[in-house]
DNA sequence: TCATTCCTGACGGGTTCCATACGGCCCCGC
DNA sequence: GCGGGGCCGTATGGAACCCGTCAGGAATGA
């Protein structure tokens, strides 16, 4: 079951778009502004969410930023406005769809399964994964022994546990965590790679699961 | 880098989309009806495929499935038709994104990141090959056995291992991997092509996969 | 205030890449 | 048969780049 966390302020979209999920055996979740949602994401950690960038507390790109902070979960983004740097701000910061009021609701839902199509796929299983020592638990975000993880930590550790054996990119790490504007700052991933290392690996000075490829990026291995 | 494929029938949008994707560093195919599209999507395998509806052969939404008969490969579509109707047929036939004409070129392209931060890191397109005894796997990047390539090598063995059998210039091996004005140094060529028989051939002093082409070039023979 | 996390700069060491040189093979003309 | 010129494969040294690490400061929240 696809559990849907809405941020919305206008009841009236709420409820709409809440029965017509509920419609189709969606879970719903609703908050009505970006605190609220920030802290339900954490506390439900919902397969999607659909974010309404007029809330009365936050602006929305923040509340994108936020999420992404430590979460990759897939964000549709309705709005009022129409304009094009809105747009881009919205889907650079890490949305991953941007739909203009008014819309209709078969649309929405056909974005829904199209953005959750994607993304069910990776989501997939992997509840703890082994590193060294250590068991990793990545729905409890909890660390056997003593450690204890950042949230920016987790970001990264995520997606590379998701994808075990591959190589991800810089640019890839980069963008998920940070956002589209950082692809240069490779520091900052040396920077948490070290921490990671540290924390996680028998020996973090020849690390055996979080390796680097010089020039291309990292990669976890089983 | 990315591969994108175009395939639009009005040579205005399709001109104005390749340079502005050629200028974001996108390397950019082109298109200009359903079948063509379905032929260089099979051949090139692109990273991502921008489709407009209003093609003169087939209908976009059985391209889309054309596509997803055997690609995971993302889609943009393209359109001019606003309908409700008409764009859930197309989400639903697999289509990552649908943008209604006329759109700006900005929403386009970071709806064109968007998408790509999603799939590329997921998208599981079988692609390993067996090179003598060893196993290379394009996706995630990795060979059996204790051999790591760089990214040079990476990058040209790609080139040949995406068209098997045929034979790659060395005008086009250079201008992909370091520039339009390389063309003239083909001992870089050299270099990378001994080091990669000595990490890949059983026997790197008769090459039995990564045959050269005396005067021409080198050809992949899997 | 303190503690934690994140950001930023700097530096040493290692890898990768660039550049040059040299020897072998083949084809060709003499 | 002989020599020369392409063309290719291989070796090697130095330059450039990339990475890991340390340390300190800014920002945030308890």
């Amino acid at each position: 079951m696809t559990r849907v966390l809405i941020v919305d302020d206008e009841p009236q979209i709420l409820r709409a778009l809440r029965i017509n999920l509920i419609a189709r055996r969606y879970e719903v979740e609703t908050a009505a502004d970006g605190s609220a949602a920030l802290r339900q994401a954490a506390d439900g950690s919902p397969d999607l969410v659909i974010l309404d960038l007029g809330l009365p507390d936050l602006d929305g790109v923040d509340v994108i930023h936020g999420l992404r902070g430590w979460s990759s979960v897939p964000i549709i983004v309705l709005s009022g406005r129409a304009g094009n740097r809105d747009k881009v701000e919205a889907l650079d910061a890490g949305a991953d769809d941007y739909v203009t009021k008014p819309f209709g609701i078969d649309e929405l839902l056909a974005r829904v399964r199209a953005v959750t199509r994607r993304t069910v796929l990776y989501q997939a299983q992997l509840a703890s994964v082994q590193i060294g020592e250590h068991m990793v638990d990545l729905t409890d975000k909890t660390v056997s022994g003593k450690v204890r993880l950042t949230p920016t930590e987790w970001h990264i550790l995520e997606i590379l546990l998701r994808n075990p054996g591959k190589l991800v990119s810089q640019r890839q790490l980069l963008t998920e965590v940070w956002g589209e504007r950082y692809v240069k700052e490779t520091h900052y991933l040396r920077q948490y790679m070290t921490q990671l290392r540290h924390k996680l690996e028998p020996d973090p000075a020849h690390p055996a699961h979080l390796i680097t490829e010089p020039g291309m990026g990292y990669r976890f291995t089983p």
